[in-house]
DNA sequence: CCCGCAACTGTACGACGTACACCCGGTGCG
DNA sequence: CGCACCGGGTGTACGTCGTACAGTTGCGGG
């Protein structure tokens, strides 16, 4: 579609692959239709990079650095993993198509080390030894990424998503209603919850005050 | 590989893609190499499978089928809970590959409703209204699949993973130990603590706790 | 015996990632 | 001023994927 405006840049290439996963999901993006979208032969991409992974790898990386890490306070330390959580699914929010590519990454790049340091710094200050600290704060990421990938992966075209909503709404209502009364009474929430304000909250909320409650 | 015995079942098509995927990963699960392996043409697999969606969909229902969920107790909501949540670990840990395919489909059968009355029921009982219920139980169930499947989204030849394992933690511990001492600390945790026990008993305790802190 | 239908085959198409060979045009150096 | 270099891009080709469409088997019941 858009014609090359002079030179292709790898970072005006991540940009275009972000924007292609947001509008088309994940599995849009594609070495021949990146090129495609920027006037250009599929083999032009592997000068930028060296192969399909490692253009997700970049995309993962430019969402890891958009994460907008608060810095350190006295406030406790509660206030303030809450608030790296909160950073951190405010940068992956406007991109549920690529926040999975994350998961597997955060360490890659400086950000994401940044990142885990002050991470695991907040845990041992709660009281976790190093193992624990470890071990939850790598649970914390995978969960915060997972609050905002669930449900995005493989999404359908935009379009009908409504109308599948919808529909598994109608499917769930349709059940035995002695059977299932909570999930039926739930299918709304169930089924929609995905991006919605309160969800993510109410689950920051959730994990925060789980950390806590290990001691 | 496999000759075909008699017939082929859609049951042992599925059992012989889980172990496809226990094998190699998910990305080996592939309409013909699933024919391949029974010693038959591609096309045949359309005889049992819509498309490869509903193979992968044929997948997660056999991962749920097989959550071995316990019967109501006296005890109080939370040992219930945790319980279930184990009994979903217990089923997922055998499959990591496949875990993930779980996510979306929770609710496309009978076992995954039956999961969810369940854990909707205990939420309430722990005090949540049925919004803030709806919400945890979608996360809840989010978490321990990702709890299993992290790491495992396009894992690499079985062989290399310890090797690569090595070099990831190698590479974390020639960081600059005055900027990430804690990173470089919990190297070996970092990246080796998935499929280890007790990253699995932290996490399950810490979701629920998290959710009794939830009032 | 043979007919019907469940189960499987054969061939083909378009999309994908990417190896390998080639080429163009601007920049820097003699 | 000319030319060689090389960063960036082209063209072609291969093997793999999912799967549409049409044909073929063989077994069980009339």
């Amino acid at each position: 579609m858009a014609k090359r405006s002079v030179r292709l840049s790898r970072d005006t290439l991540i940009g275009c692959a972000m924007d292609l996963a947001d509008a088309e999901g994940l599995e849009a993006v594609t070495i021949r239709r990146l090129a495609q979208e920027n006037g250009v032969t599929p083999m032009a991409m592997y000068w930028h990079f060296n192969d399909k992974d490692s253009l997700l790898d970049a995309m993962a990386e430019h969402l890891i650095t958009s994460v907008d890490l608060p810095e350190p306070t006295e406030e406790p330390w509660d206030v303030q993993l809450r608030a790296i959580l909160g950073a951190i699914l405010a940068a992956l929010r406007p991109h549920p198509p690529a926040a999975g590519l994350a998961m597997r990454r955060v360490l890659n790049a400086e950000p994401g080390l940044k990142l885990a340091e002050r991470v695991l710094e907040l845990l041992s200050r709660a009281g976790l030894d190093p193992h624990r600290s470890a071990n939850a704060a790598t649970f914390l990421l995978c969960s915060v990424i997972s609050l905002v990938a669930a449900e995005f992966t493989n999404r359908p075209e935009p379009e009908d998503q409504e109308h599948l909503v919808r529909q598994k709404k109608a499917l769930l209502e349709a059940l035995s209603p002695e059977r299932y009364p909570r999930v039926i009474a739930a299918a709304p929430d169930l089924v929609n919850c995905f991006g919605q304000d309160d969800y993510f909250e109410l689950n920051l909320d959730l994990l925060v005050q789980g950390v806590r409650a290990l001691r």
